[in-house]
DNA sequence: CTGAGATCCTGTCTGC
DNA sequence: TGCAGACAGGATCTCA
């Protein structure tokens, strides 16, 4: 499900809610996601104080006091965050995973079970997190660095900008709009990028994910942020799961599969196909 | 180091 | 109404 917009989202809320609160209790309810919870471990958690809330990519990084113990969260597809009242909580179908605080209970839940949750003293040598490519919203992404990595790569623009040790945090949505913005065609391979086309594309991800994050993200079937509410966004897509092209009406927007993801795109707009 | 393809899992929608 | 098959905001692993 979120990428970066959605993500960036959910970890401001959940920021304002957690942020120097000590958790009470926590407690594994299933353990069987991505990557199984490894149960015992959390226990340290208990009595624990949170110090802030981050994100790296499309992960949350919960920052404990002492010992900088962090936990961390990926959504996968399906996750959802939410907080219940601790009276009235009960328990629903493929909630996987809880933190009791004094007033209320931080809730995990996730349908695919392909989100999971670790617990680290190591950020920085964390095996998922070590090998992540920069922000695509901080400086060191820009078109050098684009043109640069892409130069030999045979694989598609596409594949390339959703490739989390490239650049993190965009997935299907956002490469998707990016491409179109920049009049890229989806399948293009990434070695035919140009100078002027690194630079049109690095300027509109970055543009998409601003303005997504200014909206809270995208709802395009069951993403609610933390405090159950739609992102906004999709009212500014332009291409992702539409049937016409914005600007050539008549044209209906053709949708391959690139590497087993819907890739939408308009064939006038986005022609050089190499 | 690349890239292609299978895989994890559940729910919903489409078409016969 | 039933059922099979496709599809969904992701990312890793295996193998060539």
């Amino acid at each position: 499900m979120p990428e970066l917009p959605e993500v960036e989202t959910i970890m401001s809320l959940v920021k304002r809610r957690l942020t120097n609160k000590k958790v009470i209790k926590c407690k594994v309810l299933n353990s069987k996601l991505r990557w199984p919870i490894e149960t015992r471990k959390f226990k340290v958690l208990e009595n624990r104080t949170i110090k802030s809330v981050k994100r790296r990519g499309k992960y949350i990084l919960i920052e404990f006091e002492l010992d900088k113990v962090i936990l961390i969260i990926h959504l996968g597809m399906t996750g959802v965050i939410s907080f219940a009242n601790n009276h009235v909580y009960k328990r629903h179908k493929h909630d996987h995973f809880l933190l009791f605080f004094n007033d209320f209970i931080f809730v995990f839940n996730d349908i695919r079970k392909f989100g999971s949750i670790h617990i680290t003293k190591d950020i920085s040598n964390m095996f998922l997190i070590k090998n992540l490519g920069v922000e695509p919203l901080s400086k060191k992404f820009d078109e050098n660095y684009l043109l640069q990595l892409s130069k030999n790569r045979l694989c598609s623009i596409k594949e390339f900008i959703m490739n989390q040790k490239i650049v993190v945090g965009i997935g299907n949505i956002y490469a998707t709009e990016a491409l179109f913005l920049s009049k890229i065609h989806p399948k293009m391979k990434a070695k035919y990028l140009t100078l002027s086309k690194a630079k049109s594309l690095v300027s509109n991800i970055k543009d998409v994910l601003v303005q997504a994050i200014d909206m809270g993200g995208t709802t395009i079937k069951d993403y609610v942020n933390a405090d159950g509410k739609p992102g906004y966004f999709t009212q500014k897509l332009n291409i992702y799961q539409k049937k016409t092209c914005p600007i050539h009406k008549n044209n209906t927007v053709k949708n391959i599969k690139i590497s087993g993801r819907s890739s939408f795109f308009c064939n006038l707009c986005q022609r050089e196909e190499l």
